[in-house]
DNA sequence: ATAGCTGCAAACGCTTTGCCTCGAA
DNA sequence: TTCGAGGCAAAGCGTTTGCAGCTAT
């Protein structure tokens, strides 16, 4: 394992959020400036190969990743205004899709939900679900 | 309104399934040889502005649409050996996901559900909802 | 006549890849 | 030393666009 592999997986690790290889890039740039975004690309792809990794479309084109989740699944929730990613669980979700697959005929292999919604803005009792995410800079 | 708009806009509204853009090319190249490619996407993004068609994007990189369906909505069963589309209702779906939205403090705004499946062989009893998507080609 | 549509090919944005060098073991 | 990993730049893929000519109205 050389250090740039070592930089990358340092900073897919770290990352609480949802990065695309750009922002990726960006970050393990200031680790180790040798990194070029092929390895990015490269890395990211071996990772995702191993089940280390998850890769996300939100839309816009750029895939986005994070750490795969061995246990609790969760979906996610796109703020329409910044592109802020929310997460949330609905463990009822994948059962209910488990049984409409089988009414159809076939086995479950996997599901994609994505919500888009925006900030209400009257009601701030939104939560430290909300507050979370305003932490980060835009699109987590 | 020209020729290979029409052309296009018959295409469309004959289909039944899922095309992207390079089939529809090849169906309305059929009909009327002397529409482009472009002429096609830029057919496509009109009437999806217009809102009388919808993109898709169900993986492999390339958009598809169908026509908007206006009252009951449904949603898309992908069978993953052989990309074929599968439509299906879930009423209740999208109030729970109107019920997330909220309880994270949004509203609701849009979602995206896609189901993947592998055909289950034993049961033969699918249904006519199989059989009607078995009658296409590939990837409907 | 004229506003708008079309075809063609070039450009684009993200991602992959060929090739040759470099570095880990 | 050897074989995989990395850098760079070119290529690939779906999609968009600039431009000049053509077509409905």
């Amino acid at each position: 394992m050389t250090g740039q592999r070592r930089v990358i997986a340092r900073v897919l690790s770290d990352a609480d959020d949802h990065p695309d290889v750009e922002e990726l890039y960006r970050r393990a740039s200031a680790l180790d400036s040798r990194v070029s975004v092929a390895t990015v690309y490269r890395t990211v792809r071996l990772l995702e190969e191993k089940g280390i990794l998850e890769r996300r479309d939100f839309g816009g084109g750029r895939a986005r990743y994070e750490a795969t989740e061995h246990g609790r699944h969760h979906y996610h929730l796109i703020d329409v205004d910044n592109g802020k990613v929310i997460e949330f669980e609905d463990p009822e979700h994948e059962e209910l899709m488990r049984r409409v697959a089988e009414r159809l005929g076939f086995d479950f292999v996997s599901m994609r939900l994505e919500l888009f919604g925006k900030k209400r803005p009257q009601t701030q009792q939104a939560g430290k679900t909300a507050q979370a995410a305003k932490r980060k800079g835009a699109a987590s």
